[in-house]
DNA sequence: ATCCAATAGTAGGACATCCAAGTATTTTTG
DNA sequence: CAAAAATACTTGGATGTCCTACTATTGGAT
């Protein structure tokens, strides 16, 4: 049989302690990767009725956010930290089923505006009230344990750049 | 001007606390995200000159931990928490590359076994040591630091079976 | 003022991921 | 033992992501 007779991650720690002393880091690194896949695996699953995925939803999220309710695509994609090619696919599909508008800029025709339709925005509540009853699938962290992670995971973005934008 | 002038992420938090009293979920949620944007990012820069992917990393590198140096593709998918479908892709990828070899299970003929070549166990190593050099992008971070949200994200797999899998 | 650089978005291609469906092989069951 | 169920993997299709051009528009520099 050649089944797994140990942890691989946990194992992998270990090997790391043993020959270059980086266990922690990589660790957490395959964690992270892990809980993201578990997450967006519930995401897309949840939201699977309503004709979208996470990556759609948090386009709509982000635009119900805005004051103004259009964002150009290139403010979404530095939000989001997609790449520009990816927002415009995803507009695209939004556009196309009808959630969103898109309309060129006046004041800089180069600019497209993406906003929400009326039915956009329906379907946004209905999404974010899926994902809420799911509890973002977090009900193993209590709040505060939550909060600690997110302060942690904060460090790490704040380090690469996500997040001073606030300018533009 | 249609800039931004808020954090939307922070701002999400608020306006989800102000409405459904969930905000902790859900910034926790997108930070996780986004790390793992960040992170993954970092990741696949750094491999590039070695070409391989992280995810192609990730498979080398269980298949370096197994005590037999052979893994049947569904443990592969199992141990990575990816589709059946996705471990052919990248162990098709990786056998092109002449990193892996596949072989028929002799005792289970349905199986498919997966071993490192010579080759691939030096693009391991390198790929290992560029990652290590790279600190996983995670200076930013103490080893405690990164230990406690270890533990955190571990429990949030835990809760989600992506442990429990040592039988098999 | 006119060329040139920077910016915004799009098109085409590669990779990874999932799902649904299909094939092959093994195990279970009646 | 033969039929049905379960398991392992592959194929084809859809999404999302990135990268490398490429077009259009704007802004700067001489």
């Amino acid at each position: 049989m050649p089944g797994l007779d140990f942890d691989p991650i946990e194992r992998a720690g270990e090997l790391w302690a043993e020959h270059i002393g980086e266990a922690s880091a990589m660790r957490f690194a395959t964690s992270v990767m892990r809980v993201q896949q578990v997450l967006l695996s519930q995401f897309d699953a949840v939201l699977k009725p309503h004709d979208i995925t996470f990556s759609r939803y948090e386009v709509l999220r982000l635009l119900s956010f805005s004051t103004s309710g259009k964002l150009p695509l290139s403010k979404i994609g530095e939000r989001l930290m997609v790449h520009p090619t990816s927002v415009t696919s995803l507009v695209d599909r939004l556009a196309k089923q009808g959630f969103v508008n898109r309309e060129h800029d006046a004041d800089d025709r180069r600019r497209v505006l993406a906003s929400l339709t009326p039915t956009g925005k329906k379907v946004l509540d209905a999404a974010t009230d899926a994902l809420t009853e799911l509890n973002f699938g977090l009900d193993a962290l209590t709040v505060e344990q939550q909060d600690e992670a997110y302060e942690l995971l904060k460090i790490i973005r704040k380090a690469n750049e996500d997040w001073g934008t606030t300018e533009a």
